[in-house]
DNA sequence: ATTCGATATGAACAGTGTTAACTTAGCAGT
DNA sequence: ACTGCTAAGTTAACACTGTTCATATCGAAT
């Protein structure tokens, strides 16, 4: 049954100590994601993060499928702070106004920290190429595609907007509209700002606030 | 080392000087279009441009400095349809706020058509990865790189909100503050939709009317 | 002692963008 | 006619990419 712990057995010894608890799921994991933030996306190949962990190429594929597996499960985890962040600011007392800006800001704040992670999450198209007619199934989306998580994101802001209809605010659209409408235009800002870094941009604050502000009284101007 | 020259009969006797309708430039640019549409991105690559084309591929290379300026002419060409009708639109005698939102729908549903020319002008990020810091520089930018006709683009929807202020309607931010914040909101929904068109979004009519609605009363609540 | 299953490897495949060296064809000028 | 010169294309190869396959090692259970 159950072994204790990781077996160690590398063949050649890794000089860098293993440290307990480390599976070398996790060690691929970590060792992509500091090749992602001291390289960036295009220097995080197979190769270079199997020689990070001191292992070859091929041995990636015990643990992960494919290269797209691991960033996902990469940009998967760092998503899960942002759900975080929005559950915190969702169990904040205020009106759900507020906590829509509250929300907003969190969004876009999280985004530009993390540009390559939201760049796989968001932007990357790894939908089929031939497939381009919109299925409207709302279906149980298969949780292992990128943007599940960005999914789950989405839902936290429709909650938000169903506890304004409750509050009696008159929605010009259905709850799930207005959230998309106030996420696209957050995610507008986002992704530009992570593509067009060298673009000459109005002031990064102003635009945030702006936008934020925008991004509420857009869609429900009495907010 | 026999000379037997099974020589590419297709010698035309092309004279680009001559430049009566298709030099072998447009030939690999139209080439590239064709290909573009009927296999997608994914599939548009140096060999099979050149497959198309009749000629090897690094014979591209006497007419492009690499793949990337293939692309990028590929999508200038397609967006200076867009900066026509915007100027079109432009030329229309409509009041200021009527004319932001034409525009704003007409930048949609055009980035809509052209999903992959969108995508690699404003989605794909070409700058040098270990830049990261924002160059304010209000600069003569270089056209060569994608994004100089986006902004291009961008820069009309400036105007139209100088024209707002000259028209006496005080602006919360600086007129090209305001067009970033309604350029980004609708770049947000045409991304989106672009980058994960198997979302069960909300009907896209709908959400196409209310972005641009939004991105402008967002903005400027008394437009 | 042998089999088993997990872990890992080197070699190789089918691609990619790109460069180098070489071959032509066509056209000027002594 | 014989040089040169130039433009346009070629084949071969390089350095990569993600990925698969057949093989090896090794601790543990039978």
């Amino acid at each position: 049954m159950g072994f204790s712990s990781k077996a160690a057995a590398t063949k050649t010894p890794s000089r860098k100590a293993r440290g307990e608890g480390h599976t070398r799921r996790d060690e691929i994991l970590a060792a992509a994601k500091a090749l992602f933030l001291e390289e960036g996306v295009r220097a995080t190949t197979i190769r270079r993060i199997a020689e990070r962990v001191g292992v070859s190429a091929p041995a990636l594929y015990l643990y992960f499928k494919d290269k797209d597996s691991i960033l996902i499960e990469l940009c998967d985890r760092i998503f899960a702070r942002l759900l975080a962040r929005l559950e915190e600011i969702e169990r904040e007392p205020l009106p759900a106004g507020q906590r829509l800006r509250r929300m907003g800001e969190a969004y876009i704040r999280f985004g530009l920290e993390h540009p390559d992670e939201y760049r796989i999450t968001f932007l990357e198209a790894t939908a089929p190429e031939p497939v381009r007619f919109t299925g409207h199934r709302t279906d149980t989306s298969d949780l292992s595609r990128p943007g599940a998580k960005g999914a789950l994101v989405f839902s936290k802001i429709v909650q938000v907007y169903e506890a304004v209809a409750k509050e009696g605010t008159r929605l010009p659209y259905p709850p799930v509209t207005c959230a998309e409408l106030s996420f696209l235009a957050c995610h507008g800002l986002v992704a530009a700002l992570i593509a067009e870094p060298d673009f000459p941009w109005s002031d990064r604050e102003t635009l945030i606030r702006g936008m934020v502000e925008a991004s509420v009284r857009g869609v429900v101007p009495t907010l």
